[in-house]
DNA sequence: GGCGCGTGACTGAATCGCGATTCAGCGGAG
DNA sequence: CTCCGCTGAATCGCGATTCAGTCACGCGCC
Protein backbone atom coordinates (compact mmCIF):
# COMPACT_ATOMS: atom_id res chain seq x y z
CA UNK A 1 0.00 0.00 0.00
CA UNK A 2 2.67 2.54 0.96
CA UNK A 3 -1.08 4.70 1.82
CA UNK A 4 0.52 7.58 0.29
CA UNK A 5 -0.72 9.15 -3.13
CA UNK A 6 -4.50 9.63 -3.33
CA UNK A 7 -4.69 12.74 -3.82
CA UNK A 8 -3.32 14.02 -7.09
CA UNK A 9 -4.64 11.28 -9.00
CA UNK A 10 -2.51 11.81 -11.54
CA UNK A 11 -2.91 8.76 -13.97
CA UNK A 12 -6.23 7.90 -14.93
CA UNK A 13 -7.63 5.43 -12.09
CA UNK A 14 -7.35 1.95 -14.56
CA UNK A 15 -7.74 1.79 -18.17
CA UNK A 16 -9.79 -1.15 -19.35
CA UNK A 17 -8.06 -2.79 -22.64
CA UNK A 18 -9.66 -0.21 -25.14
CA UNK A 19 -13.03 -0.93 -25.46
CA UNK A 20 -13.64 -3.90 -26.25
CA UNK A 21 -13.75 -6.78 -23.68
CA UNK A 22 -16.31 -5.46 -21.57
CA UNK A 23 -18.68 -7.14 -21.00
CA UNK A 24 -17.81 -10.18 -24.07
CA UNK A 25 -13.75 -10.25 -24.44
CA UNK A 26 -12.39 -11.61 -27.07
CA UNK A 27 -11.68 -15.33 -26.25
CA UNK A 28 -12.44 -16.44 -22.36
CA UNK A 29 -16.09 -16.37 -20.92
CA UNK A 30 -16.91 -13.14 -19.09
CA UNK A 31 -14.82 -10.07 -19.05
CA UNK A 32 -11.91 -10.52 -17.00
CA UNK A 33 -11.39 -7.07 -15.15
CA UNK A 34 -14.80 -8.59 -13.46
CA UNK A 35 -13.13 -12.18 -13.04
CA UNK A 36 -10.67 -10.11 -11.42
CA UNK A 37 -13.05 -8.37 -8.95
CA UNK A 38 -15.00 -11.28 -7.72
CA UNK A 39 -11.81 -13.26 -7.62
CA UNK A 40 -10.26 -10.24 -4.95
CA UNK A 41 -13.35 -10.10 -3.19
CA UNK A 42 -13.34 -13.74 -2.54
CA UNK A 43 -9.52 -13.85 -1.10
CA UNK A 44 -9.87 -10.76 0.42
CA UNK A 45 -11.94 -11.68 2.33
CA UNK A 46 -10.30 -15.05 2.92
CA UNK A 47 -6.73 -13.78 3.43
CA UNK A 48 -7.03 -10.09 4.27
CA UNK A 49 -5.62 -7.37 2.32
CA UNK A 50 -2.94 -6.77 2.98
CA UNK A 51 -1.93 -10.51 3.59
CA UNK A 52 -2.74 -11.50 -0.22
CA UNK A 53 -0.46 -11.41 -2.42
CA UNK A 54 -1.36 -9.76 -5.89
CA UNK A 55 -0.21 -13.09 -7.57
CA UNK A 56 -2.88 -15.05 -5.42
CA UNK A 57 -5.91 -12.92 -6.93
CA UNK A 58 -4.44 -13.14 -10.20
CA UNK A 59 -4.40 -16.84 -9.64
CA UNK A 60 -8.09 -16.80 -8.28
CA UNK A 61 -9.10 -15.22 -11.61
CA UNK A 62 -7.39 -17.57 -13.56
CA UNK A 63 -5.16 -14.54 -14.94
CA UNK A 64 -1.51 -13.69 -15.28
CA UNK A 65 -0.32 -11.44 -12.69
CA UNK A 66 0.79 -8.60 -15.12
CA UNK A 67 -3.21 -8.74 -15.92
CA UNK A 68 -4.77 -7.13 -12.84
CA UNK A 69 -2.35 -4.09 -13.67
CA UNK A 70 -4.00 -3.49 -16.91
CA UNK A 71 -7.19 -3.33 -15.25
CA UNK A 72 -5.78 -1.44 -12.00
CA UNK A 73 -3.70 0.55 -11.46
CA UNK A 74 -2.44 -0.79 -7.93
CA UNK A 75 -3.15 -3.42 -5.60
CA UNK A 76 -4.81 -0.79 -3.66
CA UNK A 77 -6.75 0.31 -6.93
CA UNK A 78 -7.93 -2.96 -6.58
CA UNK A 79 -9.72 -2.74 -3.15
CA UNK A 80 -10.91 0.94 -3.91
CA UNK A 81 -12.54 -0.63 -6.99
CA UNK A 82 -14.17 -3.24 -5.33
CA UNK A 83 -15.56 -0.70 -2.95
CA UNK A 84 -16.84 1.84 -5.59
CA UNK A 85 -18.47 -0.77 -7.53
CA UNK A 86 -20.43 -2.62 -5.81
CA UNK A 87 -20.61 -0.68 -2.59
CA UNK A 88 -22.11 2.27 -4.16
CA UNK A 89 -23.92 0.06 -6.10
CA UNK A 90 -25.83 -1.27 -3.29
CA UNK A 91 -26.36 1.95 -1.56
CA UNK A 92 -28.23 3.58 -4.80
CA UNK A 93 -30.13 0.54 -4.56
CA UNK A 94 -31.47 1.35 -0.87
CA UNK A 95 -31.57 4.70 -2.24
CA UNK A 96 -34.14 4.19 -4.77
CA UNK A 97 -35.85 1.55 -2.74
CA UNK A 98 -36.81 4.29 -0.06
CA UNK A 99 -37.97 6.30 -2.05
CA UNK A 100 -41.26 3.80 -2.25
CA UNK A 101 -41.79 3.88 0.90
CA UNK A 102 -44.33 6.94 1.83
CA UNK A 103 -43.76 6.69 6.15
CA UNK A 104 -40.80 7.57 8.27
CA UNK A 105 -41.60 4.20 10.39
CA UNK A 106 -41.41 2.09 6.80
CA UNK A 107 -38.38 4.01 5.33
CA UNK A 108 -36.35 3.09 8.34
CA UNK A 109 -37.61 -0.55 8.17
CA UNK A 110 -36.61 -0.31 4.97
CA UNK A 111 -33.17 0.68 4.97
CA UNK A 112 -32.59 -2.23 7.81
CA UNK A 113 -33.91 -4.38 6.16
CA UNK A 114 -32.44 -3.95 2.74
CA UNK A 115 -29.27 -3.33 3.93
CA UNK A 116 -28.94 -7.13 5.47
CA UNK A 117 -30.97 -8.31 3.01
CA UNK A 118 -28.49 -7.39 0.19
CA UNK A 119 -25.31 -8.44 2.14
CA UNK A 120 -26.81 -11.66 2.79
CA UNK A 121 -26.20 -12.92 -0.04
CA UNK A 122 -22.62 -11.75 -0.60
CA UNK A 123 -20.75 -12.93 2.37
CA UNK A 124 -17.42 -12.43 0.98
CA UNK A 125 -18.62 -8.58 -0.14
CA UNK A 126 -20.13 -8.40 3.53
CA UNK A 127 -16.74 -9.54 5.27
CA UNK A 128 -14.60 -7.38 2.65
CA UNK A 129 -16.70 -4.24 3.81
CA UNK A 130 -17.08 -4.84 7.36
CA UNK A 131 -13.36 -6.22 8.32
CA UNK A 132 -10.83 -5.61 5.09
CA UNK A 133 -11.89 -2.09 4.04
CA UNK A 134 -11.42 -1.14 7.65
CA UNK A 135 -7.45 -1.79 7.06
CA UNK A 136 -6.26 1.26 6.02
CA UNK A 137 -7.05 4.48 8.20
CA UNK A 138 -6.19 6.49 5.01
CA UNK A 139 -8.44 4.52 2.24
CA UNK A 140 -10.41 4.48 5.22
CA UNK A 141 -10.55 8.27 5.05
CA UNK A 142 -10.30 9.14 1.88
CA UNK A 143 -13.24 6.43 0.34
CA UNK A 144 -15.11 4.86 2.59
CA UNK A 145 -16.02 7.55 4.78
CA UNK A 146 -17.36 10.28 2.63
CA UNK A 147 -19.81 7.17 1.34
CA UNK A 148 -20.58 6.07 4.50
CA UNK A 149 -21.24 9.70 5.59
CA UNK A 150 -23.49 9.52 2.67
CA UNK A 151 -25.18 6.71 3.88
CA UNK A 152 -25.43 8.57 7.25
CA UNK A 153 -26.74 11.05 6.10
CA UNK A 154 -29.72 9.33 4.66
CA UNK A 155 -30.32 7.49 7.45
CA UNK A 156 -30.29 10.90 9.82
CA UNK A 157 -32.16 12.26 7.01
CA UNK A 158 -35.29 9.64 7.48
CA UNK A 159 -35.19 10.11 11.88
CA UNK A 160 -35.00 13.59 11.14
CA UNK A 161 -38.31 13.67 9.38
CA UNK A 162 -40.23 11.50 11.38
CA UNK A 163 -39.38 13.30 14.31
CA UNK A 164 -41.02 16.73 12.59
CA UNK A 165 -43.79 14.60 11.67
CA UNK A 166 -44.05 13.63 15.25
CA UNK A 167 -44.11 9.79 14.35
CA UNK A 168 -40.28 9.46 16.40
CA UNK A 169 -39.34 11.16 19.65
CA UNK A 170 -37.26 14.29 19.32
CA UNK A 171 -34.93 14.10 22.57
CA UNK A 172 -32.21 11.94 20.35
CA UNK A 173 -29.95 13.45 17.63
CA UNK A 174 -30.82 12.15 14.64
CA UNK A 175 -27.32 11.86 13.87
CA UNK A 176 -26.72 9.85 16.62
CA UNK A 177 -29.40 7.44 16.41
CA UNK A 178 -27.76 7.14 12.65
CA UNK A 179 -24.64 6.47 13.82
CA UNK A 180 -25.92 3.58 16.11
CA UNK A 181 -28.21 1.88 13.30
CA UNK A 182 -25.37 2.17 10.93
CA UNK A 183 -23.24 0.45 13.70
CA UNK A 184 -25.92 -1.71 14.56
CA UNK A 185 -26.23 -3.14 11.58
CA UNK A 186 -22.59 -3.13 10.74
CA UNK A 187 -21.60 -5.04 13.88
CA UNK A 188 -24.25 -7.34 12.97
CA UNK A 189 -22.85 -8.19 9.31
CA UNK A 190 -19.90 -8.26 10.47
CA UNK A 191 -20.39 -11.03 13.30
CA UNK A 192 -22.43 -12.91 10.67
CA UNK A 193 -19.94 -12.51 8.27
CA UNK A 194 -17.02 -13.33 10.81
CA UNK A 195 -19.06 -16.42 12.27
CA UNK A 196 -21.32 -19.05 10.84
CA UNK A 197 -23.25 -16.86 8.31
CA UNK A 198 -26.11 -18.85 8.77
CA UNK A 199 -28.49 -18.82 6.03
CA UNK A 200 -31.35 -16.45 6.64
CA UNK A 201 -29.96 -15.08 10.14
CA UNK A 202 -29.41 -11.80 8.72
CA UNK A 203 -32.58 -11.31 7.68
CA UNK A 204 -34.53 -12.68 10.68
CA UNK A 205 -32.27 -10.54 12.69
CA UNK A 206 -33.25 -7.51 10.52
CA UNK A 207 -37.20 -7.96 11.35
CA UNK A 208 -35.89 -7.94 15.30
CA UNK A 209 -33.26 -5.17 14.94
CA UNK A 210 -36.21 -3.04 13.25
CA UNK A 211 -38.61 -3.71 15.74
CA UNK A 212 -36.58 -3.36 18.71
CA UNK A 213 -35.07 0.23 17.29
CA UNK A 214 -38.77 1.78 15.73
CA UNK A 215 -39.95 0.64 19.79
CA UNK A 216 -37.80 2.75 21.34
CA UNK A 217 -37.92 5.50 18.32
CA UNK A 218 -41.60 5.92 17.76
CA UNK A 219 -43.84 8.40 20.14
CA UNK A 220 -46.84 6.57 19.66
CA UNK A 221 -48.82 8.11 17.38
CA UNK A 222 -50.23 6.63 14.73
CA UNK A 223 -49.27 3.08 15.52
CA UNK A 224 -52.84 2.08 16.00
CA UNK A 225 -51.17 1.21 19.40
CA UNK A 226 -51.59 4.36 21.28
CA UNK A 227 -53.70 4.78 24.83
CA UNK A 228 -54.27 8.47 24.50
CA UNK A 229 -53.41 10.74 21.16
CA UNK B 1 2.47 -9.09 8.69
CA UNK B 2 2.69 -12.18 6.85
CA UNK B 3 -0.10 -13.15 9.14
CA UNK B 4 0.78 -16.50 8.87
CA UNK B 5 2.13 -18.07 12.20
CA UNK B 6 -0.36 -16.90 15.84
CA UNK B 7 -0.48 -20.67 15.93
CA UNK B 8 2.00 -23.13 17.76
CA UNK B 9 3.48 -19.51 19.77
CA UNK B 10 6.51 -21.67 20.13
CA UNK B 11 8.53 -18.43 21.28
CA UNK B 12 7.60 -16.94 24.81
CA UNK B 13 5.02 -13.89 23.86
CA UNK B 14 7.83 -11.47 24.04
CA UNK B 15 11.11 -10.62 26.79
CA UNK B 16 10.87 -7.71 29.09
CA UNK B 17 14.59 -7.33 29.38
CA UNK B 18 15.09 -9.78 32.27
CA UNK B 19 12.77 -8.00 35.58
CA UNK B 20 13.56 -5.02 36.27
CA UNK B 21 12.57 -1.74 34.06
CA UNK B 22 9.22 -3.41 34.71
CA UNK B 23 7.76 -0.14 36.53
CA UNK B 24 10.95 2.64 37.04
CA UNK B 25 13.75 1.30 34.56
CA UNK B 26 17.36 1.85 35.33
CA UNK B 27 17.99 5.43 33.75
CA UNK B 28 14.88 6.99 31.95
CA UNK B 29 11.56 7.75 33.80
CA UNK B 30 8.49 5.46 32.80
CA UNK B 31 9.35 1.89 32.35
CA UNK B 32 9.59 1.35 28.64
CA UNK B 33 7.38 -1.20 27.37
CA UNK B 34 4.43 1.34 28.14
CA UNK B 35 6.24 4.24 26.27
CA UNK B 36 6.60 1.78 23.31
CA UNK B 37 2.81 0.52 23.73
CA UNK B 38 1.69 4.17 23.88
CA UNK B 39 3.73 5.46 21.01
CA UNK B 40 2.29 2.85 19.13
CA UNK B 41 -1.46 3.55 19.92
CA UNK B 42 -0.65 7.01 18.99
CA UNK B 43 1.23 6.21 15.39
CA UNK B 44 -0.99 3.71 14.57
CA UNK B 45 -4.03 5.85 15.03
CA UNK B 46 -2.57 8.28 13.08
CA UNK B 47 -1.21 6.37 9.90
CA UNK B 48 -2.69 2.80 10.36
CA UNK B 49 -1.10 -0.41 11.01
CA UNK B 50 0.24 -1.48 7.86
CA UNK B 51 1.33 1.95 6.84
CA UNK B 52 3.43 2.43 10.04
CA UNK B 53 7.19 1.50 10.28
CA UNK B 54 8.55 0.26 13.06
CA UNK B 55 11.11 2.61 13.00
CA UNK B 56 8.11 5.59 13.29
CA UNK B 57 6.95 3.88 16.65
CA UNK B 58 10.86 3.47 17.53
CA UNK B 59 11.08 7.42 17.10
CA UNK B 60 7.92 8.47 18.32
CA UNK B 61 8.71 6.32 21.52
CA UNK B 62 12.20 7.58 22.02
CA UNK B 63 14.08 4.70 21.51
CA UNK B 64 16.14 2.88 18.94
CA UNK B 65 14.40 0.87 16.40
CA UNK B 66 16.15 -2.46 18.13
CA UNK B 67 14.65 -1.91 21.54
CA UNK B 68 10.90 -2.96 20.50
CA UNK B 69 12.42 -6.06 19.32
CA UNK B 70 13.40 -6.58 23.46
CA UNK B 71 9.90 -6.35 24.75
CA UNK B 72 7.72 -7.51 21.81
CA UNK B 73 8.25 -10.55 19.15
CA UNK B 74 7.11 -8.42 16.16
CA UNK B 75 5.43 -5.81 14.66
CA UNK B 76 2.35 -7.69 14.90
CA UNK B 77 3.06 -8.61 18.56
CA UNK B 78 2.87 -4.72 19.07
CA UNK B 79 -0.33 -4.70 18.02
CA UNK B 80 -1.82 -7.75 20.12
CA UNK B 81 -0.30 -6.91 23.11
CA UNK B 82 -1.65 -3.11 23.07
CA UNK B 83 -5.12 -4.89 22.58
CA UNK B 84 -4.42 -7.73 25.52
CA UNK B 85 -2.72 -5.18 27.17
CA UNK B 86 -6.04 -2.34 26.83
CA UNK B 87 -8.72 -3.73 26.03
CA UNK B 88 -9.06 -6.63 28.47
CA UNK B 89 -8.35 -4.42 31.05
CA UNK B 90 -10.97 -2.42 29.88
CA UNK B 91 -13.27 -5.17 29.75
CA UNK B 92 -12.86 -6.47 32.74
CA UNK B 93 -13.60 -3.03 34.32
CA UNK B 94 -16.81 -3.08 32.35
CA UNK B 95 -17.22 -6.40 33.74
CA UNK B 96 -16.84 -5.69 37.65
CA UNK B 97 -18.51 -2.66 37.56
CA UNK B 98 -21.64 -4.88 35.90
CA UNK B 99 -22.03 -6.93 39.55
CA UNK B 100 -22.71 -3.39 41.46
CA UNK B 101 -25.95 -2.41 39.04
CA UNK B 102 -28.74 -5.16 39.99
CA UNK B 103 -31.68 -4.81 37.32
CA UNK B 104 -31.21 -5.83 33.99
CA UNK B 105 -32.49 -2.32 32.60
CA UNK B 106 -29.38 -0.49 34.82
CA UNK B 107 -26.94 -3.33 33.51
CA UNK B 108 -27.58 -2.72 29.87
CA UNK B 109 -27.63 1.30 31.02
CA UNK B 110 -24.74 0.65 32.54
CA UNK B 111 -23.18 -1.25 29.54
CA UNK B 112 -23.44 1.80 27.39
CA UNK B 113 -22.63 4.12 29.27
CA UNK B 114 -18.99 2.46 30.41
CA UNK B 115 -18.25 1.22 27.59
CA UNK B 116 -18.34 4.42 25.59
CA UNK B 117 -17.03 6.75 28.33
CA UNK B 118 -14.12 4.58 29.05
CA UNK B 119 -13.34 5.06 25.51
CA UNK B 120 -14.21 8.68 25.37
CA UNK B 121 -10.80 9.65 27.00
CA UNK B 122 -8.85 7.60 25.11
CA UNK B 123 -9.21 8.66 21.69
CA UNK B 124 -6.43 7.02 19.96
CA UNK B 125 -7.00 3.45 21.52
CA UNK B 126 -10.61 4.45 20.00
CA UNK B 127 -9.50 4.47 16.93
CA UNK B 128 -6.66 1.21 17.07
CA UNK B 129 -9.68 -0.69 18.34
CA UNK B 130 -12.15 0.22 16.21
CA UNK B 131 -10.55 0.67 12.89
CA UNK B 132 -6.83 -1.04 13.00
CA UNK B 133 -7.49 -3.79 14.68
CA UNK B 134 -9.47 -5.08 11.86
CA UNK B 135 -6.58 -5.21 9.96
CA UNK B 136 -5.73 -8.51 9.72
CA UNK B 137 -9.11 -11.47 9.15
CA UNK B 138 -6.63 -13.43 10.66
CA UNK B 139 -5.58 -11.42 13.64
CA UNK B 140 -9.01 -10.65 13.96
CA UNK B 141 -10.15 -14.36 14.06
CA UNK B 142 -7.69 -15.13 16.58
CA UNK B 143 -7.02 -12.65 19.24
CA UNK B 144 -10.04 -10.20 18.53
CA UNK B 145 -12.76 -12.26 17.71
CA UNK B 146 -12.67 -14.38 21.07
CA UNK B 147 -12.72 -11.55 23.24
CA UNK B 148 -15.15 -9.73 21.47
CA UNK B 149 -17.64 -13.07 21.63
CA UNK B 150 -16.80 -13.22 25.45
CA UNK B 151 -18.06 -9.49 25.29
CA UNK B 152 -21.08 -10.44 23.14
CA UNK B 153 -21.74 -12.99 25.59
CA UNK B 154 -22.06 -11.00 28.75
CA UNK B 155 -24.44 -8.31 26.97
CA UNK B 156 -26.30 -11.17 25.33
CA UNK B 157 -26.71 -12.21 29.25
CA UNK B 158 -27.71 -9.25 30.50
CA UNK B 159 -30.48 -8.99 27.88
CA UNK B 160 -31.50 -12.74 28.70
CA UNK B 161 -31.87 -12.66 32.38
CA UNK B 162 -34.42 -9.36 31.34
CA UNK B 163 -36.32 -11.78 29.21
CA UNK B 164 -36.61 -13.97 32.27
CA UNK B 165 -37.36 -11.38 34.53
CA UNK B 166 -40.22 -9.78 32.07
CA UNK B 167 -38.82 -6.25 32.28
CA UNK B 168 -37.58 -6.94 28.63
CA UNK B 169 -39.35 -8.22 25.49
CA UNK B 170 -38.80 -11.84 24.88
CA UNK B 171 -39.71 -11.86 21.31
CA UNK B 172 -36.14 -11.39 20.19
CA UNK B 173 -32.93 -12.85 20.18
CA UNK B 174 -30.84 -12.11 23.31
CA UNK B 175 -27.98 -12.76 20.66
CA UNK B 176 -28.72 -10.52 17.91
CA UNK B 177 -29.99 -8.11 20.67
CA UNK B 178 -26.01 -8.05 22.16
CA UNK B 179 -24.88 -7.80 18.27
CA UNK B 180 -26.42 -4.91 17.03
CA UNK B 181 -25.84 -3.26 20.42
CA UNK B 182 -22.05 -4.29 20.50
CA UNK B 183 -22.38 -2.58 16.83
CA UNK B 184 -23.57 0.36 17.53
CA UNK B 185 -21.62 1.05 20.16
CA UNK B 186 -18.64 0.29 18.16
CA UNK B 187 -19.97 2.18 15.18
CA UNK B 188 -20.85 5.59 17.45
CA UNK B 189 -17.36 5.17 18.73
CA UNK B 190 -15.85 4.88 15.09
CA UNK B 191 -17.57 7.65 13.76
CA UNK B 192 -16.55 9.48 16.75
CA UNK B 193 -12.46 8.79 16.77
CA UNK B 194 -12.07 8.90 13.15
CA UNK B 195 -14.13 12.38 13.25
CA UNK B 196 -14.34 15.42 14.48
CA UNK B 197 -14.40 13.58 18.30
CA UNK B 198 -15.51 16.54 20.18
CA UNK B 199 -15.49 16.20 24.01
CA UNK B 200 -18.25 14.66 25.83
CA UNK B 201 -19.86 13.61 22.52
CA UNK B 202 -19.98 10.14 23.14
CA UNK B 203 -20.82 10.14 26.80
CA UNK B 204 -23.89 12.33 25.58
CA UNK B 205 -24.49 9.89 22.74
CA UNK B 206 -24.67 7.17 25.32
CA UNK B 207 -27.30 8.62 26.88
CA UNK B 208 -29.33 9.26 24.19
CA UNK B 209 -28.88 5.45 22.50
CA UNK B 210 -29.35 3.73 26.27
CA UNK B 211 -32.73 5.72 26.22
CA UNK B 212 -33.62 4.50 22.57
CA UNK B 213 -32.56 1.03 23.22
CA UNK B 214 -33.96 0.67 26.58
CA UNK B 215 -37.82 2.05 25.50
CA UNK B 216 -37.41 -0.65 22.04
CA UNK B 217 -36.89 -3.63 24.82
CA UNK B 218 -38.65 -2.71 27.88
CA UNK B 219 -42.14 -4.40 28.01
CA UNK B 220 -42.99 -1.51 29.94
CA UNK B 221 -43.32 -3.81 33.49
CA UNK B 222 -42.04 -1.73 36.33
CA UNK B 223 -41.32 1.57 34.41
CA UNK B 224 -44.31 3.27 35.81
CA UNK B 225 -45.00 4.33 32.42
CA UNK B 226 -46.75 1.86 31.46
CA UNK B 227 -50.48 1.89 30.33
CA UNK B 228 -51.57 -1.66 30.11
CA UNK B 229 -50.14 -4.75 31.60
C1' DG C 1 -9.81 -18.67 -50.24
C1' DG C 2 -5.28 -18.23 -48.39
C1' DC C 3 -1.58 -15.57 -46.55
C1' DG C 4 1.28 -12.08 -44.21
C1' DC C 5 1.08 -8.26 -41.23
C1' DG C 6 -0.32 -5.09 -37.55
C1' DT C 7 -2.58 -4.60 -33.31
C1' DG C 8 -3.34 -5.11 -28.70
C1' DA C 9 -4.59 -8.20 -24.90
C1' DC C 10 -2.25 -11.09 -22.15
C1' DT C 11 1.70 -13.40 -19.88
C1' DG C 12 5.00 -14.28 -16.16
C1' DA C 13 9.79 -14.08 -14.94
C1' DA C 14 13.05 -10.53 -13.39
C1' DT C 15 13.60 -6.26 -11.05
C1' DC C 16 14.00 -3.22 -7.26
C1' DG C 17 12.71 -0.87 -3.35
C1' DC C 18 11.20 -1.18 1.04
C1' DG C 19 11.23 -2.04 5.72
C1' DA C 20 11.06 -5.77 9.41
C1' DT C 21 14.42 -7.89 11.85
C1' DT C 22 19.14 -8.77 13.38
C1' DC C 23 23.36 -8.32 15.80
C1' DA C 24 28.00 -6.44 16.68
C1' DG C 25 29.02 -3.10 19.69
C1' DC C 26 28.65 0.72 23.14
C1' DG C 27 28.40 2.75 27.72
C1' DG C 28 26.82 2.99 32.33
C1' DA C 29 26.17 0.61 36.64
C1' DG C 30 27.64 -2.34 40.05
C1' DC D 1 36.07 -5.73 34.82
C1' DT D 2 31.59 -7.84 33.74
C1' DC D 3 26.96 -7.59 32.74
C1' DC D 4 23.02 -5.98 30.51
C1' DG D 5 19.96 -2.79 28.35
C1' DC D 6 20.09 -0.36 24.54
C1' DT D 7 21.51 1.19 19.95
C1' DG D 8 20.99 1.76 14.90
C1' DA D 9 23.18 0.61 10.57
C1' DA D 10 23.33 -3.40 7.50
C1' DT D 11 21.02 -7.43 5.95
C1' DC D 12 17.80 -10.11 3.45
C1' DG D 13 13.57 -11.64 1.93
C1' DC D 14 9.44 -10.55 0.07
C1' DG D 15 6.23 -9.25 -3.21
C1' DA D 16 4.29 -5.25 -5.99
C1' DT D 17 5.17 -3.74 -10.30
C1' DT D 18 7.29 -3.83 -14.87
C1' DC D 19 8.07 -4.97 -19.57
C1' DA D 20 9.92 -7.79 -23.31
C1' DG D 21 7.73 -11.12 -25.58
C1' DT D 22 3.92 -14.37 -27.18
C1' DC D 23 -0.28 -15.27 -29.31
C1' DA D 24 -4.83 -14.81 -31.54
C1' DC D 25 -7.19 -12.24 -34.23
C1' DG D 26 -8.96 -9.36 -38.09
C1' DC D 27 -7.87 -7.09 -42.18
C1' DG D 28 -6.33 -6.20 -46.75
C1' DC D 29 -4.02 -7.99 -50.43
C1' DC D 30 -2.83 -11.55 -53.75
Amino acid sequence: MTESRFSGETTEPARPPKRAARTKSTRDGGDKRERILRAATRVFAKKGFYATRVSEVAKAAGVADGTIYLYFKSKDDLLVSLFEDRVVLLLATLERELGKRPSPRERLRAIIELQLGLLEGERDLAEVITVNLRQSTRLMKQYAAPKFLLYLETIARVVSEGQKSGVFRDDVSPHVVARAIFGALDGLTMTWALGKADPGGLSRAATQIADVLLTGLETGLGTGLESAR
